[in-house]
RNA sequence: GGCGGGGUAGCUCAGCUAGGUAGAGCGCCCGGCUGUUAACCGGGCGGUCGUGGGUUCGAGUCCCACCCCCGCCGCCA
């Protein structure tokens, strides 16, 4: 038995035609001499409907076992008929059970663990089809861009031996009796490699081990890095609104009926994205009644009454020092804050783009290490990128999965990646 | 790390306030059904009530300790 289309391609054209198909049952239903197969395969579904005086013995006793989720092959010929879903079916004349399926654990009335513990199986759902198919979108849109705009992609180490940023958790291995980190990010790699391409990007994976239970954190997650000698604050921010945009747009042109599955109603922001001071900032969350004072880093309360002011994505730039990472370059006119951007997502989702101007200077980066405590030993390779040839450069870093969230409208962080992991979820 | 919620059948939950023979729906198994839409109809199986201790004639229910899970905040992408 031959497959001789996809399920997506079986459409009123084919009215009369004999098709060959080959899937997973994605509903059963039993009525005694005839069966509803509900057929699912990587393009899409359809209905199949075996009748027991219409087949030979074997393909009846195929279609009798062809419980939910069990891999089959099934002939048959094309037929509108507006009680089938979509208003097409397949008349079947033949059957074959490749491999049975008794009881599939994931039924309905199942609930979010259950189905976490079965994401192995969970992830042939509609549901998690359109959220990875959207995401698999997203990351190409990303890599499309950057591809086509002089960036050279770099991988960075995932072993390292010393933390990005000082005070944020790591998790630690045993490297052949060595400490050594899982990378929190790719930064001061992707650093070392505008000096040989000028313009650089990479998404991998950053670890976070910190116990953060929210819709908005995994300890794994997907980071779309880049990194661009000779860019300033304007231009980072111009880089990353170019390459969200993108990458938005591509999602929306593309994968209209996985957004449709997941009922999420989407229209890519107008550009450009509204870039506002900290400062400014701060007076919106004060208005909305948060309470939050100048100097304090943007409470998670903070970023949604700013986000929500907005119909699209905003720039917050230009952070107290102390909020931010030793590395960010002080605004020259104004030293008390940092030439950094964070990229708010609408809707209350918040951060979903970290960046901006890192110092440049030898003596300035050694004198913020100093200032933070941290110990200059740790940072030798990455100040010999200011020893030799330092230029003024810039920066950003992407949670792919929070970018995911907000466009697929998916309500938790874990969602927007296959197998996700947090803080207690290490399985599958 | 702080605050809140929860752990009872394979799954989703009720029962706890007021201690008295452990329940429902779904699934599963068996049977029936020629147009179902996560079908329907009939029958059946199924639980050391998170763990340990205590009070009591009697504890899922009250008390103590512990373990685990979920959500929000902090931290960040």
């Amino acid at each position: 038995m031959a497959r001789t289309h996809l399920i997506s391609q079986v459409g009123p054209d084919l009215e009369g035609q004999e098709v060959g198909l080959a899937g997973w049952v994605y509903r059963y239903r039993d009525l005694g001499s005839v069966i509803f197969i509900v057929l699912r395969d990587a393009t899409g579904i359809i209905q199949a409907v075996v009748r027991s005086e219409e087949v030979d013995p074997n393909s009846w006793e195929a279609a009798k076992k062809a419980d939910v989720e069990a891999s089959v092959k099934l002939a048959g010929v094309v037929r509108l008929d507006p009680r089938a879903p979509g208003g097409v079916e397949i008349r079947v004349t033949r059957a074959s059970l490749v491999g049975e399926s008794p009881d599939f654990p994931i039924k309905k009335d199942t609930g979010v663990e259950f189905r976490l513990d079965k994401r192995h199986l969970d992830i042939r759902s509609r549901r998690m089809w359109a959220a990875l198919k959207i995401r698999a979108e997203f990351i190409a849109g990303l890599r499309e861009w950057f591809d086509s705009n002089g960036f050279v992609s770099v991988e960075a180490p995932t072993f390292v031996s010393a933390a990005v940023e000082g005070g944020a958790t790591l998790f630690e291995l045993n490297y052949f009796g060595r400490k050594a980190y899982l990378t929190q990010s790719s930064q001061f790699y992707l650093e070392a490699a505008i000096f040989t391409f000028e313009k650089v990007y990479t998404i991998q994976p950053s670890f976070r081990a910190e116990k953060s239970r929210t819709r908005r954190h995994l300890t794994e997650f997907w980071h779309a890095e880049a990194e661009m000698a000779w860019h300033d604050l304007d231009a980072m921010m111009d880089v990353a609104e170019a390459l969200v945009d993108h990458a938005v747009q591509r999602v929306y042109e593309n994968r209209k009926e996985e957004l449709e599955i997941l009922g999420r109603k989407f229209e890519p922001p107008q550009r450009p994205y509204p870039r506002i001071s900290y400062d400014e900032a701060i007076d919106i969350a004060q208005s909305k009644g948060v309470q939050i004072e100048w100097g304090d880093d943007m409470s998670t309360e903070a970023e949604r009454a700013v986000s929500l002011e907005f119909d699209r994505p905003v720039f917050v730039y230009r952070y107290p020092k102390q909020a931010k990472a030793f590395y960010h370059a002080p605004d020259p006119a104004r030293p008390e804050v940092v030439l950094c951007a964070d990229l708010l997502a609408p809707e209350g989702i918040g951060e979903i783009i970290g960046g901006g101007q890192r110092i440049h200077s030898y003596d300035e980066l050694v004198a913020r290490i100093r200032e933070e405590g941290l110990r200059v030993e740790d940072y030798e390779w990455y100040l010999d990128l200011r020893r030799y040839g330092s230029v003024p450069h810039a920066g950003f870093g992407l949670g792919v999965e929070r970018t995911v969230r907000w466009i697929a409208g998916i309500p938790h962080i874990r969602d927007a990646v296959a197998f996700p992991r947090t803080p207690t979820r290490l399985t599958p």
